[in-house]
DNA sequence: GGAACAATTAATGTATACATTAATTTAGCC
DNA sequence: GGCTAAATTAATGTATACATTAATTGTTCC
């Protein structure tokens, strides 16, 4: 009745996000298998809602349902981070150019807005981990004012990955100046309608992200996490 | 032992390529709805399997899992396919790309002749089903020689959708012989790794293609099937 | 007669029980 | 002693039973 009576959410659902969780955290770490049976047991229920979640899990690429072996957390290798980098800077371009061309209003633009500034807040006090929140809040926004609900999903999809590498380069990198100002012009070029600048920053933004990654992926001999 | 002897796969995916095949040929019309139960009943195994291969379709956007319902068909709108076209756009021009820079063989070029081929036997026969079956496999082989897997299973989720329309619109329009031309010339670009040039000429034939079709759909506000 | 509330129904969401099968270990034979 | 084969184990894949809950129907009261 109350507004904050959240209306509980099925085991299924609770056991995806915790999972995620668990994954993003290393808690579960990459490379390491585990039963059905114990992961429904950490997680205070049967085996029916953890499999159903792991088979999402599975068909996201998060994971590998392997017969007998039980869920494996996979690790993500450079040459993985390079396909999901791909894959972003593909559809977040499209992003890019189908927001510029809806002619949203300031109060659409506005949480992308907040994004930026929360970054550039971030940036000034070091504050890596909000940095990395306002940045994801910044990518999410792209995808949603561009509109295609399909590409959206798709795109969460992959970024879930790229947390996952994130927490582990997070701390190893130059700070992420240039990023902002890249982010600040995407928005400018969207709120003009310019659709072809808007996607051909964002473009150059991604693929120079992408290799700053992989490089220190490759440099470490990381697999995350 | 002996070579057909192919090892009997499980229930899920029965279940997952029967659901797929029943919503194809509109054996499963689009908006009905149907109980898991039912399902079960008529794939002759529990609800479990059934369930599983539901919640995969339903990530897929194929289907809708409505508590109480039951699983509810989804039709696909112009808008929806507007969507599904747009990704296909942009992952199968970057797979064309990646082709191009990739330094393949002859014989791993061969399966996307072969296609090209196919197609073309299918026109001159006015073999319409032949010719989109050829169809589908030019568009696998193409994000096959991408070497993106990521991109290759986002693909074949959404040609999933695109085959629900063409099914519908296959006998509307006319003969696809600008499709024909405009792929060829893509295996060319790929054949002399010219990747910009497979890029933009295949996403112009996909920009085409999607035109194409949703007139049709809006023509004769159709949703799938 | 209509509206509200209670009881019943029916479908999912979840737990559990069972069958199947791959892996491992042990026993027997060479 | 080592290798092969059988038996046991253990984990998934599947079926089924059960609990929960939304919808529907019937009943009662105004």
């Amino acid at each position: 009745m109350n507004p904050s009576d959240t209306k509980p959410l099925s085991n299924t659902q609770r056991a995806l996000q915790e999972l995620r969780r668990m994954i993003f955290t290393g808690e579960l770490s990459a490379g390491s298998d585990h039963l059905e049976t114990e992961l429904a047991d950490q997680l205070g229920m049967s085996r029916t809602p953890v499999r159903e979640a792991a088979l999402i899990l599975d068909r996201q690429g998060l994971v590998a349902l392997r017969p007998r072996k039980g869920v494996r957390i996979l690790p993500v290798s450079p040459e993985d981070m390079s396909e999901v980098y791909d894959i972003l800077t593909e559809l977040e371009s499209l992003a890019a150019c189908d927001a510029a061309h809806r002619d949203l209003t300031e109060t659409d633009l506005a949480p992308m807005g907040d994004a930026i500034d929360r970054m550039e807040d971030a940036l000034a006090h070091h504050a890596l981990e909000d940095w990395a929140l306002a940045d994801d809040q910044f990518h999410a926004e792209l995808v949603r004012l561009g509109g295609n609900r399909r590409a959206r999903m798709i795109v969460g999809m992959m970024s879930d990955q790229v947390r996952r590498a994130r927490a582990v380069t997070l701390y190893m990198r130059p700070l992420p100046t240039r990023s902002n100002r890249d982010q600040s012009d995407v928005l400018d070029a969207i709120r003009v309608g310019d659709g072809n600048r808007a996607a051909s920053i964002h473009r150059a933004h991604r693929q120079n992200a992408k290799q700053v990654i992989i490089d220190l992926l490759e440099q470490h001999r990381l697999r995350c996490i």
